[in-house]
DNA sequence: AGCACGCCGACT
DNA sequence: GTCGGCGTGCTC
């Protein structure tokens, strides 16, 4: 800020962005040696509240002090350049305003933890304390601890006296002016080092590395490190490469030991140095792929990019195996190769797969990955990445629309139906695929969607000609679409063919791929043994007691868990209401069709994959690996194995439960089985062979399967938009959920009709349903309370909607009588 | 969201 | 009489 040096006499402030929910700025004073180094979009450390130091960001730096209060000083300045860029802070307080939330909480999910300083208590002594006689016979003990140390936390201070509760004590000792307490700032983030080796520059000739060899001839595991050393650096390029090391590492393991390289570094033969390595290792050699796209795909490319001619998104149609993959490469590839940024959004899941080994394939260190398993060091670092130019490419998962890019030429979202794309908790409830979107919009880049069973929002779009729209119908190389058959569940009970679950139909085709060594997906979506336990006697069932819900039986870990809250608890030998021995499990999951399956074919190899058997990081990926290997005969799973794996072996795939995925009492009930069903379908048969689909349905005559049988996408999407359309339901209406909390059912129940009837009288009856009852009536003993807004895009400003929603929430938190309530509001809820 | 201040019950 | 329960209100 060059102003500075003309006028010397003026103050200036900077409005920062605080991590906290609050929805506004804070105002605090720019030290003068700041002056010129601060920028918008900087991280500042300051004092918010008494006792707290938190890293905030600027947002607007001006002369007007605050008339009401004295501003604070900033107590640190981060950075001298922006780490937040002005696009980020535009895309911030876009989405505090879209889905009406704080841009505090905005920053606090963009921002890698890594990024934000971390403050701790440390306890110091007073130098200037003269008046021993104030203190008591422990305070005199741990003044002694003090003197022998600058400072303590205060754990250590626990530890040092030995007490549980130091609090008192602290206390009175900052009363007596004994001690003083500070916070003591430090950044989070921690390059790693690595540890290497080199050796010293007097052995960097030929003649000298040949006489150091010969004077280790007596000591053999010497001579051996030397000898490993120049294998890794060949002689002729010593002088060369022998000042980038080697990872010592490389020394600890195998024929040579660590103390003879430790006594050559002593005896100054090696050196040891440090450098910062990045925590990506690049251990696939980018090798400059070209791209060959078959016919199909070409003619979709070129279409793609008639349609970016004059349109800003285009969505990518095509049916699953039809390998959109190589055209989004050939995009990315061109758009790069002209200079311009490129995101690319996978839902969670998709990318622990092989897409991204493909990709890194082809583009190497250019390309970023943003995982949400990654450590927060590694986030920093592709933050950091993408701000310093290294990666010009982003592979990342919903959250990777927040990173550092300003110069994006091009935003493609894969499987843009996916609703794991919506954010739920916590706030911001932000939709990645419509950030990205705007995102895209803002930079002036093009933004593909890509889906094979798009969401009707985007094909909507698409058909009012707002959005291009490209459809490829042919699956790649010689794959054909599996055969999908409905199973009638009733018929096959009434001839008593069923196994436990399985239909005779399915189990039939099971063994056959046993006997010819194919493979099986199993599909169910819903995780746990049984969703419910029942006493035959007394009829009781097990309930959580924070939630309205059935507790899950759970084999695997052997207890009974709340899927809502995450309560636990043991299995009950007996009824809990009656003593009776007789209960029984009710319904099924991944784990009963598993241990079913284990039972019915005690030789076949079962896995099952839930999120209960992918908790940890590589767990995903073991479970893929095995079943890729064709270590596994019967992979069991919920939702997580419809995305974007590709198995050669797989012919069949069995379904459960379509049905209550159908029935679901939720607006998008049919636009998910549709999606779920397609998608899980098409993960039979890629190449050579065509796969075989069974769906196991109480009810054959449902049109939605049949849509699904004929993969018939256009029918589907006819029948349901007609359906959204006559209930004014997206994508003619934007819905926005609030859910009302409170303790108290009565007091959640009076505040919800309370904010109804405020909304009611403002928008109509038609754009609000409710207050209802909770799906889930209590969760974590709250009782939730829901109201749904559709407001029409067209008809309605549904900015000033928001605006007045907004007002009339603040209202009842406000009241006496609605004291304690709490308000959600959930825009595009999915 | 934190965090301190503040006003009522069970303990040395 | 004190510790400490969590209700309420503020944070530049």
């Amino acid at each position: 800020m060059s102003e500075s040096l003309f006028s010397v006499e003026t103050t200036f402030f900077a409005d920062v962005i605080l991590p906290v929910p609050i929805p506004r700025m804070f105002t605090y004073r720019v030290p003068r040696n700041f002056v010129d180094e601060i920028k918008i979009g900087a991280r500042v450390i300051v004092q918010f509240g008494k006792n707290r130091v938190v890293t905030a960001v600027v947002g607007r730096i001006h002369q007007t002090p605050p008339e009401k209060y004295q501003a604070k000083y900033i107590l640190e300045l981060l950075d001298n350049e922006p780490l937040i860029t002005q696009q980020q802070l535009w895309l911030f307080d876009w989405i505090a305003d879209y889905y009406m939330c704080c841009v505090g909480e905005v920053m606090n999910v963009a921002v890698p933890s890594g990024l934000k300083v971390t403050s701790q208590s440390r306890i110091q002594i007073n130098p200037d304390f003269d008046h021993a006689e104030l203190l008591d016979e422990q305070e005199i003990g741990f003044l002694d601890i003090l003197k022998n140390h600058a400072s303590l936390t205060y754990d250590d201070a626990i530890k040092f006296v030995g007490e549980t509760n130091i609090n008192a004590m602290i206390k009175s000792l900052i009363g007596k002016h004994a001690i003083i307490m500070y916070e003591e700032v430090k950044e989070k983030y921690k390059p790693k080092i690595a540890k290497k080796v080199r050796l010293k520059r007097v052995y960097e000739g030929t003649e000298e590395v040949a006489n150091l060899i010969d004077s280790l001839a007596k000591s053999a595991k010497q001579q051996m490190v030397v000898l490993e050393y120049l294998r890794q650096i060949p002689m002729h390029q010593l002088s060369e490469r022998n000042q980038l090391g080697v990872d010592k590492a490389l020394f600890t393991k195998g024929e040579t030991s660590d103390s003879a390289l430790n006594t050559l570094i002593e005896r100054g033969v090696l050196e040891q140095f440090e450098v910062i390595v990045s925590r990506f290792s690049d251990d696939l050699p980018p090798e400059p792929v070209k791209i060959e796209l078959t016919e199909a795909q070409q003619q979709a490319s070129d279409e793609i990019l008639t349609h970016f001619g004059e349109k800003d998104v285009v969505l990518l149609h095509g049916i699953t195996g039809s390998g959109k993959t190589e055209i989004y490469i050939d995009l990315i590839q061109k758009v790069l190769e002209g200079g311009s940024q490129v995101l690319f959004l996978l839902p969670e899941i998709a990318l622990t797969t092989q897409i991204v080994v493909r990709m890194k394939r082809v583009f190497g260190d250019k390309m970023g990955v943003y995982h949400s398993k990654f450590s927060d060091n590694e986030r920093v670092e592709v933050w950091r990445g993408v701000l310093e130019g290294r990666y010009q490419f982003v592979v990342g998962v919903r959250s990777a629309v927040f990173l550092p890019m300003d110069n994006l030429g091009l935003v493609i979202i894969d499987e843009e139906h996916e609703g794991s794309y919506k954010q739920y908790d916590p706030a911001p409830r932000y939709h990645a695929r419509d950030v990205g979107i705007m995102l895209g919009l803002k930079q002036g880049a093009k933004i593909l969607l890509g889906s094979a069973t798009p969401s009707l929002e985007s094909y909507y779009q698409a058909s009012t000609g707002k959005y291009g729209l490209v459809s490829l119908n042919q699956r790649y190389g010689n794959a054909q679409l599996p055969d999908i058959h409905l199973i009638d569940l009733k018929a096959e009970r009434k001839s008593k063919t069923m196994k436990n679950d399985f239909s005779g139909t399915l189990c039939q085709h099971i063994e056959h791929n046993l006997e010819n060594g194919e493979q099986t997906i199993i599909f169910q979506n819903r995780r746990g043994y049984s969703p419910y336990l029942n006493c035959q006697e007394c009829n009781w069932i097990g309930e959580c007691e924070q939630c309205a819900v059935s507790l899950t039986y759970h084999l695997d870990s052997k207890e009974l868990r709340c899927h809502y809250c995450g309560h636990k608890e043991e299995i009950p030998r007996a009824c809990p209401a009656c003593g009776s021995g007789k209960i029984k499990t009710v319904g099924f999951g991944t784990e009963k069709l598993e241990d079913d399956l284990r039972i019915m074919y005690p030789t076949a190899r079962v896995q099952r994959m839930d999120l209960d058997t992918t908790r940890t990081k590589n767990a995903y990926q073991t479970i893929l690996g095995e079943f890729e290997q064709g270590n596994t005969d019967i992979l069991v799973g919920t939702q997580m194995i419809s995305k974007g794996l590709d198995f050669d072996r797989v012919s069949l795939v069995g379904i459960f439960d379509a049905d209550r995925m159908i029935h679901f009492p939720d607006f998008r009930a049919a636009e998910r089985a549709f999606q779920m069903l397609t998608q899980v379908s098409g993960r039979a048969g890629r190449r050579e062979k065509k796969g075989l689909v069974l769906i196991q349905t109480n009810n054959t005559n449902q049109s939605l399967l049949h849509k699904v049988v004929s993969n018939d996408y256009m029918g589907y999407y006819n029948e349901e938009i007609k359906e959204r359309e006559g209930y004014f339901y997206p994508p003619f209406t934007r819905v926005i959920s609030i859910t009302v909390k409170h303790e108290e059912q009565d007091k959640a129940e009076k505040a919800a009709h309370w904010l109804a009837d405020k909304l009611l009288e403002k928008l109509g009856k038609a754009r609000v349903l409710g207050p209802e009852k909770g799906m889930v009536e209590r969760v974590r003993n709250k009782f939730l309370f829901d109201i749904l807004l559709k407001l029409e895009k067209d008809k309605l400003n549904i900015k000033a909607a928001k605006i007045f929603l907004q007002e009339q929430i603040d209202a009842v938190m406000t009241q006496r009588e609605f004291r304690g309530v709490f308000v959600v509001v959930d825009v595009d809820a999915v």
